[in-house]
DNA sequence: GCAAAAGTGTTCTACCTACACCCATGC
DNA sequence: GCATGGGTGTAGGTAGAACACTTTTGC
């Protein structure tokens, strides 16, 4: 291994569905940074490349790492090699971005550093971080239009209104309930468990699960 | 700059249109290694990143060294950084795709160690260029479908005829003319120059010239 | 005239949008 | 009963696919 002009870092984008005052809205945890540079700010999870790992590892790693959760997807999103991008050093870093599920952001472990923010109010974040963000969120607005993408936001079962107020979390406005129906369906991608949701004061919601192999998701 | 697990390099796939015993071809240049591993081997045009220049720098570098030509239009494709990737010590690679113009593509200049192939009919490649390649394929159809991107293929003017012929070529498919002239046209990003292009022995078709903006080709 | 590609018109279908309306539940 | 979301039906608009047909050139 030689002496090289730039080090190799990678960074996840995660996103979550969270509650905030009654609507579903998509969420990102953050790091608070203990060193310098930027020292206190929060970044995106992230760091160094290890020699025996993958890319897509290095990504599952610091997804578990920094949350203890596990992604229900995982893409890579984008390489960010700028010549200065706020580090002393020269860092090229390969950007993944993942979805976990709500059952599971939930169990998200206790540590002071880490927090999860609604991604439409985030705080001011470490070296380009916003800007890789706002590629992220873009990423999944489109991929939501042409994937069943969003599927791996929900529990294993769920209603199709929980999937539709994914769906507006995301788009940031509001879907029609019945053309939205048709379209899920249409896609042969949703199997009903037969369940319904009781509990809430309306006629009880039917339940499905995905059938979407996480493969087909390209 | 610290000893690092992985050495950083930029590649570059390129595509132009030529001529193929009377049918137009998706094509790329190709250079021949010089070096172990994979002697004697065609490769991507590639190399180290330097401390000084951006990763999109660096992919227009190895355009412009290889080639000598100059991109009607340059992306990011993806980042290939598996641990083994054939090569001795560990890279990571990020990799551009590039579309040059037909007339320009006809002015590569002389070297015994660069040549034009036709995608459908490579060579074997060095390393893991080949499963590269098969990337920058799916991503140039896709684009296809949703961009004006087909233009940076051709020259400043150009018939619908030749437009179309890119299309085909790249979808490996016979188009609709009249449907294809439709979409091209509603498309509101073609201006005819009020010229026609004679010599066939058909009715002279139109010339048009792009008008789509490089930034809105994301 | 004939071949060949340019260019126009028409029809059919699929899908999306908007919106009216009924259904089943908790209170 | 009434409010609330679940779920169905239906009509209009738009875009693409298929294909018939006219136009303009070179030979």
């Amino acid at each position: 291994m030689a002496e090289q002009p730039a080090s190799v870092a990678v960074s996840t984008v995660i996103f979550g569905i969270q509650d905030h005052g009654g609507t579903a809205k998509v969420h990102l945890p953050l790091v608070r940074r203990v060193r310098e540079p930027h020292l206190g700010r929060w970044a995106l999870p992230g760091g160094p490349l290890r020699p025996d790992e993958s890319l897509r590892d290095a990504a599952r790693r610091n997804l578990a790492d920094t949350t203890g959760l596990d992604a229900a997807h995982l893409e890579q999103l984008y390489t960010f090699g700028a010549v200065d991008r706020g580090a002393p050093d020269r860092v090229v870093s390969i950007v993944y971005w993942a979805l976990v599920r709500t059952e599971v952001a939930a169990t998200t472990r206790d540590d002071p550093n880490v927090a999860w923010f609604p991604v439409d109010a985030l705080p001011p974040l470490a070296f380009d971080h916003e800007e890789i963000v706002g590629w992220a969120v873009r990423r999944l607005k489109n991929k939501l239009g042409y994937t069943q993408i969003s599927h791996a936001l929900l529990p294993e079962e769920f209603t199709l209104g929980q999937l539709r107020e994914v769906h507006e979390a995301i788009l940031g406005r509001r879907l029609d309930p019945a053309n939205f129906r048709r379209r899920a369906e249409a896609s042969g991608t949703l199997t009903p468990t037969g369940a319904h949701q009781a509990g809430a004061r309306n006629r009880p919601p039917a339940l499905y699960r995905s059938t979407v192999r996480e493969e087909l998701l390209t």
